[in-house]
Order: C-alpha cells, then structure tokens, then sequence
DNA sequence: TAGTGGTCTAGACCACTTA
DNA sequence: AAGTGGTCTAGACCACTAG
C-alpha cells in the first residue's frame, strides 16, 4: 500500500510525506496535533523535546521549531525556555471570535442591501462626541438594510464626516454588496478602526424595520474608523436581534 | 569565512538595535508597522521585497522572512507568491474578539464568586440535549454568582454529567477563583470545549439574582466541554446584562 | 526571464531551567 | 553540567507572477 517517494532511508522514522505539496513543518504540526487529539499527549504533558523531533522526523532545527510554534500561535501547546513544550487544557479565556465568520454568514446566496435612505444631517452631542467634531457640524448619514434570504436581517447605521474634499461621499454611498461593507471604503485613507461589540435592546424604529417584537435583546456591532491623522471619519454600528446571530469558536484541538 | 562580532557597519544600514534583547524579526516587523502607521507605506502599497529588506536591515531572509509572517498573521500585510508583499486595508471582518480581555476586566480587586447552590438534578430536555444524555440522568447543577467590587457583574449555571467514578465533582465545586472558573476543570481529561456568545433578554430570575430591571438585553456565554471520547462532560453559561460589558478589539494598525 | 515569496538545511550561539 | 527552547546565519531550491 505505501509507496515510498524516497530512496533513501526513512520510512518508519518520517511518517510525513516529503512529497506532499503540504510544508514539513505544517505536517509536523498536525501530526502532534492528532497525538493530542487521539489522547496521546494530554493536557500538561511535555511534548518530546526539538533535538527529539528533529531526530524523529529527519527535519532541520528550524523546521520543526516552525511546527512548535504554529501549536504555540494556536494555543495548543506553551513553550517554556529551559523547560520543555507542554500541552495546553482547553481555556474559556482563550477562546478567539473572529467575525470572519459574519461574513460566511452572509456568504452564499439570496443576499440584498436596500438603501433605506441617505442625508446630510447636523451632528447631535452623541455623534459629535463619535466623530471628535463640534455638535452642529454638518454628516452624511446612511441609513441600509441588509437581507438574507428576503428576511431582514441587519440594519446598518453610518454617520460620516461631510467632507467635499473627499470622494468618501460616493464611495460609501455606493456600497451595496457586503464585502464593500465589511471592508469599508475602498479608500487608502484609513489607517484603522475600533469594533466595539454591545447587547442591548432594539429601539421600537429598529424592531419596526426589522420587523420583530419589542422587547428583543440584539447584537450591536459598532465601528469607528480613523484617517492617518487619527480622526475619526466614520461612525456607526450594525444591529441584529439577537435570535438570529450567534457568535461561535473552539477551544482546545478541534 | 571570519564571523567574528563585528564591532561596526551596523550604524546607518542598521536602525534596530542588535544588542536588544528584542529579537531582530520582531524589531523589523514593528519597524514596518511604524512606516505604515505614519504613512510611509499605505494600505495597498507593496512592501520592499524580502531581498531588499536583507540588504537594508543586513540580516540574513529566515530573519526577514519571519518578520513579513508576523505581519501577514496579524493581518496587517499580505503575501502573494511571484507578485510581493502589501498592506492589508482595514476591514470590519478582519476583527477578532478575545476572551481573554473578560479575565483582564475581572483581574484586579474586589473579586469574589458567590456560591448560590450545588444541587444533583434529572435532566431536563433541554439539558439532556446539551450533555448529549438521556432525560432524566443524574446531573450537578451549579449556580455562581460573582461580584465586582461587591456588585454583582456575572450569573454563571453549569450542568455537569454525574460520575461518581470522576473526580470532577469536588473539582468543579471547589473552583472559587475566577482564574478556575475561565480555565474550566483542572483535570486533564478535557480535549476541547465549544463557546458561544448570545444576546438575549434577562429572565425574571436572572434580573433578580443580578438586581437589574426588566427588560434588559443581556450577553450569554455559552461552553459545552468534550473529553477525549468527544462526549459531553459539563454545559453551563454565564449571564452578563449588556450594560456592565463590551467586546473592544481594532482592526488595521494599533 | 527576472523578480518575488515559500520552504528548508546544518549547523551556531545564547538564555534559561533543572538537577 | 546537561538539557531545553529562542534566535540567527548564508546559502539553496522551488513555485509562482509579471513584463
């Protein structure tokens, strides 16, 4: 059944397929990460030392110092110098949420963004304190409703810096498709931003547009973007009641 | 080839410091992040090639190389075989959410976990479900309440599988310390957990035990564990109203 | 074809822990 | 003193992209 690429010897001593189009090291990684998973090392055990790994599997130093640290990146293992690997036990404290996965949420089909409306309005003391400007000064704000399967399923809310310098107007007002909206403007103007992620109940104009009943607890998704200059340009928030979104992940070997 | 410690030619070709004790990838990764951070390199710029970085920084392409990983996994740059390196612009699906920021807003003082009741139940439905057992089975329910600064801040209720041959049942009892709590049983028989965050209204109870008014719009932290079989061992939440916590993170440059 | 990123080697030296 | 992880070198070969 095996067909060894390899003339030379290794078979039992490299159980990785130096031909696989997978790295060395990768492989090295997942092979320690099976041992976990099967029960082999278990939570606090020292996993056989670099010299070891690299005897074992016939690799360089640097590699198999790569796969360590792929298990370290990954919580599964911590390194200690002078010591040894071990294995970490699964933590709720080092559970990551990535909203990457709000998009494969929305990924697929039977998408659609309904532009509910779009204005020029005066900052309130809430939005001038978002935006770092003066109450009274002049924003755009939009106003969008997303829809998954012709169900609502998040209203958007974005109030942005009125600026006719910048061609920030059109382009965010163009932004129809979710990956436009994820990514935020296509500009090369923002540096970074700041996600904030808050439960509270919808509004009664939030429940009406997404058409549940009050009292609904929901998910607020709120961002502020800043330029090179660390003023912010853009403020807002995505909602989305709370039955119809959940926010997975894993810890330990999944 | 002389490899003597040469004591010059760092100087203007070297801006990182080669006696630090910061490792030089990590100097030339954050040196990158700097420039990009005021503007030198903007978000869709290609990065100086890995050759041109050797040149520059006079290290050898492992240490380069490592340096553009640290980047391409913070998700501050992207790499593309045969075409180069660029920034990354930030993007709201980019972000990530750690848990580990829910033990640094516990750390500190004034910490104390409330022990409401131990009490051996019959699953229920729902519970069975959860622990992947039959209505009726023997299960530990354990009820928590914890204070900050005497406040209460988190409700926490966990359903454990009664095993009497399982030391778990004096082990999850005893936990008292927050640190306990987040890591889960200090046993090592746990190969993974599942994690989930909800947003949903209070009950009557909850509100009570939390002394908050209803309706209150509130994050539930869902974890089921698995042992080495992939069997349920444990399934509990924590209730936490949605106006005492935030998930923060960025996304782009910090 | 020239340039780019991706992997890998076979060592070296260092800092640290443990006994 | 022995063993461990952490960093680094100075090349090599490969896969891929683009002009």
């Amino acid at each position: 059944m095996t067909k060894s690429r390899k003339k030379t010897s290794d078979s039992i001593l490299s159980p990785f397929d130096k031909g696989s189009y997978e790295p060395a090291y990768s492989q090295i990684a997942n092979i320690l990460k099976q041992h976990i998973r099967t029960g082999v090392f278990r939570p606090g055990d020292q996993l056989p030392a670099e010299s070891e790994l690299c005897r074992q599997y016939q690799v360089s130093p640097m590699t198999v110092r790569r796969a360590i640290n792929m298990l370290v990146d990954q919580q599964v293992a911590t390194a200690i110098r002078g010591s040894g690997t071990y294995v970490n036990k699964p933590e709720i404290g080092a559970a990551n949420f990535h909203l990457q996965e709000l998009q494969d949420f929305f990924s697929g089909s039977d998408i659609s963004i309904k532009l509910l409306n779009v204005n020029i309005v005066k900052a309130n003391e809430k939005i001038a304190a978002m935006l770092n400007t003066t109450v009274g000064e002049k924003t755009i704000h939009i106003r969008r409703l997303l829809k998954k399967e012709l169900q609502p399923a998040f209203y958007h809310c974005e109030y942005l810096i009125y600026d006719p310098k910048l061609p920030t107007v059109e382009t965010e007002m163009e932004m129809t498709s979710l990956r436009e909206l994820f990514e935020g403007s296509g500009s090369n103007m923002i540096k970074r931003g700041a996600i904030v992620i808050k439960a509270a109940l919808l509004t009664d104009e939030e429940a009406a547009i997404l058409k549940v009943k009050t009292p609904m607890a929901a998910f607020y998704l709120e961002h502020t973007f800043y330029d090179f200059n660390d003023a912010p340009i853009s403020w807002g928030y995505f909602v989305c009641p709370g039955d119809r979104l959940n926010f997975k992940t894993d810890v330990g070997i999944v």
